[in-house]
DNA sequence: GTCTATAAATGGATAGAC
DNA sequence: GTCTATCCATTTATAGAC
């Protein structure tokens, strides 16, 4: 409270209040429906699940999203934001590191993100959702932006000789976008034999240095 | 015909060949629906597009097949057969090549496969399809003979300094049996700037040699 | 905006004639 | 063993009261 003398707040203040509870809930829906897109993936996530989880009525869900499509939308567009809000730390935070470590940086982020089982999975091939993702603005817009800045680092690193220069920089891009729903990670996760970090330690080297030895 | 003189063919010859056109209907069924779990996943594949793309009855493929997880499992198991067949063919046409090469020959073959559009994509997780495949002998085992088999070449090829001691057998393992659902093929085969060769290349290159340069 | 109730559609599985 | 027709459970989505 903000004044003790009145007895009725500010109109904005109130409305924002109200928003506030609204962006609450919503981001409630998102982080439960985050949760099973990557347990499950979408075709297998139903809206009784994320209903009942939420603790709200089915009916409800669709006063914020109008569709399965968009709810599930709506999550991958918000860790599209905490990658590029990562991409803004490492750059602030780093910058004078070299470009190579700066994707192993990335890279380890997202395998730390699906250990945490918190990785959306992308929709299989030819999945309805692929086709609202393809025309959401937000969503493609956030996707370039990370392919830009991962794509700038990825040159200097072939031009510092860090990277390999044969492969093109869009083969390199999509390598370390395929750590996001690597299931080796699964895979190792199931022996039990590892700990998340020497997971996290293992692809890392496979996916940097390789198989064979150097 | 083998004979034009007798006007009823001996028995066991009918019930061989009726024998054969229920195979081979088996197998045309398993085929349509291997190509559809290579294309949208268990989840996704509904028995009415298995029945129409096959030509039959919905109906009729209950009569080859208990459920949907029993139909899936088959075509599972053909392709475990179909690696198992390669492997067989390997130990015996280039049985003196290095260990490491025998691994990358099954990395080239496992690419090779799902570039065309065959290899049908696992369970994702907690599918109902996973704990039908857990229990399915012929599956477990074929997997089993399949790891045993690569796991020696793993082995010898740690013992003789070609590939990285420092990775754990089972992760070489996990990390070449992720070669047969790999998103990059497709995002490359998505820009259409390569031919299948090329992608294959490349991803081998970034499988085995790894992103760093050497 | 949340709820209960229900519509509308889909998809796995079965019945019964042939 | 194949077909048509149907059942039944599930799931997406909406109506309408509060």
């Amino acid at each position: 409270m903000v004044s003790v003398t009145s007895s009725k707040p500010p109109a904005p203040a109130k409305r924002s209040f109200r928003e506030q509870m609204h962006l609450a809930r919503e981001d409630a829906i998102i982080t439960v429906v985050n949760r099973l897109l990557a347990e499950k993936g979408f075709e297998a996530m139903t809206l009784d699940e994320v209903a009942i989880e939420v603790g709200v009525a089915k009916a409800s869900l669709y006063k914020h999203f109008s569709s399965k499509e968009d709810l599930a939308s709506a999550a991958m567009v918000r860790m599209m934001d905490r990658a590029r809000a990562f991409l803004d730390k490492l750059q602030s935070d780093a910058a004078d590191r070299r470009p190579v470590d700066q994707l192993k940086a990335v890279a380890r982020w997202t395998i730390e993100v699906q250990l945490a089982g918190e990785m959306p999975s992308l929709p299989s091939q030819n999945s309805s959702l692929r086709a609202v993702l393809t025309n959401n603005k937000a969503y493609v817009d956030g996707l370039m932006d990370i392919s830009d800045r991962l794509g700038a680092w990825i040159i200097a690193a072939q031009a510092d000789g860090s990277l390999n220069r044969a492969l093109p920089p869009i083969a390199v891009l999509y390598t370390l976008y395929a750590r996001g729903c690597d299931p080796v990670l699964g895979f190792l996760k199931g022996t039990g034999l590892y700990e998340d970090e020497q997971i996290t330690e293992m692809v890392l080297s496979t996916c940097f240095e390789g198989l064979q030895s150097r």
